[in-house]
DNA sequence: CACCGCCTGTCAGCGTATTGTCAGGGAGGA
DNA sequence: TCCTCCCTGACAATACGCTGACAGGCGGTG
């Protein structure tokens, strides 16, 4: 999962990227309205998280032309305290879901959590698949009740898959996803973790469509 | 659009009521856990506004068997000023949403149309022409329901012409759109594509216009 | 500061599915 | 009938995906 995160203050920034980095997302950060609405067109991102006090093209405006281009993107904003008005438009602006600073990190990550969740349809903070589990709130993965430990390239790619049940993810995008603005790395790279990470789950639960992409059963099961 | 309200203090409760009746609603109220879960379970609501503190069973234990029945009835939950630990629970228990309270009724009414509008925009995007679908989520393609696994090309070639249905595609157009720039290809190759895909298909599905190109029929049938 | 161990990206080799080309045949239109 | 255009079977080249091995990097530990 990867976050695109909106905020002028970089000391705010870092702290917001180091949380959400623990918590096992990549995150960019941007600070300021025109390179968010820039970076949001370009790149492919999972969910943003946006304060709407910025320069040069302010929150609101970033999430209205969003919406106005027919983005769906997962918006989280970033309210001041008693700022219930602003919360209001933020929400008809199309927004998921607000928080109004100062903020635990730990609230930051369960509003996340929620927002990703809807967007993939799902209900429950835990993802299933056949005799697959994953929680997304404590980063635990079994299979048939047995716990696996994965690492958190595997933890990721399959976190993400486990987002898009039902649909065949191409590889080019798992390589969006999985790694942060920064880094180019071969497609091999994906295969590698996918190898890695069946030999550790030791049941098929992903399949490859060959020449489309990969593909997490709906009901895990295999056809 | 039905919402069910669950508080236990009459004098709040109507008060909801009130205020989503102004904004176009109708609401149900119940009192407690266990009503409310009875009539959630019997009756269909659009929606449900959750107190969290409750007589006979707890709103967040309402909620886990909500979701735990895969019911995906949004749902905004109530809490107290300052329990943010509380939020946390309730939005990993699969709520949509949270409001403190007090709270202005105007924002309420905000992200229950933000919850609303989430609920409705989850379409799957199926093209069809007569016995045959094809699922743009799964890349699944079925004829009279039965699945063909199709490969990367033919199915690029299907969807195209899916995408173009009624209209007469002619073969250097397909070459255009099934091969980068950079490539050159005979023609023939879009016709060796087409000889497998129609076999697998096993259906008359793409008529030929002879000089011109190829057509699925708006409705799939054949003239 | 050095060491160690785990994580992870790259490379190369392998087996297999996919796909472009070729050649021959069939059908439609003039 | 003749000329195109299209279809199709066979085959070879290619691309794709999987895996084992290796090495650099990073963090933790003594």
């Amino acid at each position: 999962m990867r976050i695109l995160i909106v905020e002028d203050e970089p000391r705010i920034a870092a702290d917001i990227k180091t949380g959400l980095e623990r918590g096992g997302y990549v995150a960019d950060v941007v600070g300021d309205g025109e390179t968010a609405w820039f970076q949001a067109e370009v790149e492919s991102y999972d969910a943003m998280v946006l304060d709407l006090g910025l320069p040069r093209l302010d929150g609101l405006t970033v999430l209205r032309r969003l919406r106005a281009a027919d983005r769906t993107l997962p918006v989280l904003i970033l309210t001041a305290r008693d700022g219930w008005r602003e919360r209001v438009d933020g929400i008809d602006a199309g927004a998921d879901d607000y928080l109004t600073k100062p903020f635990h990190m730990e609230e930051l990550l369960a509003r996340l959590r929620a927002i990703l969740r809807r967007a993939a349809g799902q209900a429950s903070p835990v993802l299933k698949a056949g005799p697959l589990e994953l929680d997304t709130r404590t980063r635990d993965v079994s299979i048939a009740g047995r716990l696996v430990s994965l690492t958190a390239l595997e933890y990721r790619l399959l976190a993400y898959l486990l987002h898009r049940q039902g649909q065949v993810v191409p590889p080019t995008e798992l390589l969006d996803h999985l790694y942060d603005g920064a880094s180019e790395r071969e497609p091999n790279a994906i295969e590698a973790i996918l190898t890695r990470l069946r030999r550790k789950l030791g049941a098929p639960v992903i399949e490859t469509r060959r020449g489309h992409g990969y593909l997490v059963a709906a009901d895990g099961a295999v056809s």
